[in-house]
DNA sequence: GGTGAAAGCACCGAGTT
DNA sequence: AACTCGGTGCTTTCACC
C-alpha cells in the first residue's frame, strides 16, 4: 500500500477522466499537447499499479425514488463480535457502507431508504442482528457532496 | 423529484454500467439481445432524464498515500448558522461529504487524511470555523463498502 | 421503440526513435 | 518513455420497420 509516483501528465489524466470516465483518449491527447497513445499507456499502467480501481455510474436516488439518507451508529454487546456483525451488516442491500470505528460506535453506516417507513425497516434489521446491543440514527437533512476533483488536486500537491 | 420509470432492460444496462463504465455497448447489446443502437439511445435517454448524473473513476487512496478515514460531528454555537458552516466545511478539500443532521449532531462529514497528524490539522479547521462550538471524531478502523450492485437490485425489484 | 448498416472515430499494439 | 501508424472494433446516426 505504498504510495505511488504520479507525474503532472498523469494528474490531469485522471482529472479528466475523474470528470467524465468517457472521455475520449484524443480528447485528453489534444488537450496535453501529448499523442493518444501515450494517454492510453499511462491509464494502463495506473490500472496496473491498483491507483484506478475501476469505474462507475453516479445516479440520482431521489429520482429513483430513494431520497433518505441516515447514518446508524452500532453499539455492540462485544467487541469481539465485530467482525460478525459486520458481515451481518453487509448483507443488508440498503446499507451503502459500513466502519469499524473507534469513539462512541463500534460499528458505524450509511444507509439509504426510501423513506422513513422504509428506513425504520432497514433500522430494525441492523437492532436484530445477533450481538447488536443498541443503534443511534442521524437522520441526514441534506448532503452535500464535495468535489472529487479538489481532493485529487490537493493530493497532487503534495505528490 | 419524482420517480421514474425504467424497464427491465434498462436495469440490465445500468447493472451492466455499474461494474464498468467503459463497457462496450457492442458488449452489453449481446449480452441483452438488442443492437447496440439501442442500448446508445437508452443511455442517452437515462442521462436526459437525470437518472445517469455522471461517470466517475474509483481510486485507491490508500496507494495515494490517504489511508485515514474519519466522521467528524460538529456541534453548532447556533443553528441558524448552519448554511454558513456548511459552506465553510464545504471548502475544505479533504472533507469528502457533509451532511445536515437530526440528531445528536447538527452537521455530520467524512474526512479524508494522509494519517493522524494530517487529520488533526483538518479538524482544527473545522473548530476554527466561525458558529462551530465543538467537534466530536469517530476513527475509521475499517472501511467496507457495500456493492452498489447490489443496492441497485434492490431498487429494481420494487419498480 | 426497435433494427441494421455504414461512416466516423477511438482504441491499442507494434515497431521506431 | 513517447511517437506514429494501421488494423480492429466501438459509437453514433439514419432510413426503415
Amino acid at each position: 500500500m505504498a504510495k505511488f509516483k504520479l507525474d503532472e501528465t498523469d494528474h490531469q489524466i485522471l482529472d479528466m477522466l475523474i470528470e467524465n470516465t468517457r472521455t475520449p483518449f484524443t480528447d485528453i491527447a489534444k488537450k496535453l499537447l501529448i499523442s493518444a497513445g501515450t494517454v492510453h499507456v499511462r491509464v494502463k499502467k495506473m490500472e496496473e499499479a491498483g491507483i484506478i480501481i475501476g469505474s462507475s455510474l453516479t445516479l440520482d436516488y431521489k429520482k429513483l425514488g430513494y431520497a433518505f439518507i441516515a447514518y446508524v451508529g452500532v453499539f455492540l454487546k462485544n467487541t469481539s463480535q465485530t467482525k460478525f456483525v459486520l458481515e451481518r451488516i453487509n448483507e443488508i442491500p440498503f446499507v451503502t457502507v459500513a466502519h469499524v470505528t473507534t469513539g462512541k460506535f463500534n460499528v458505524f453506516c450509511k444507509i439509504r431508504a426510501k423513506n422513513t417507513q422504509h428506513a425504520k425497516e432497514i433500522i430494525f434489521l441492523l437492532d436484530d442482528i445477533e450481538g447488536v446491543y443498541r443503534t443511534e440514527t442521524m437522520i441526514s437533512l441534506e448532503e452535500s457532496i464535495n468535489d472529487k476533483k479538489r481532493l485529487m488536486h490537493s493530493i497532487f500537491k503534495e505528490m
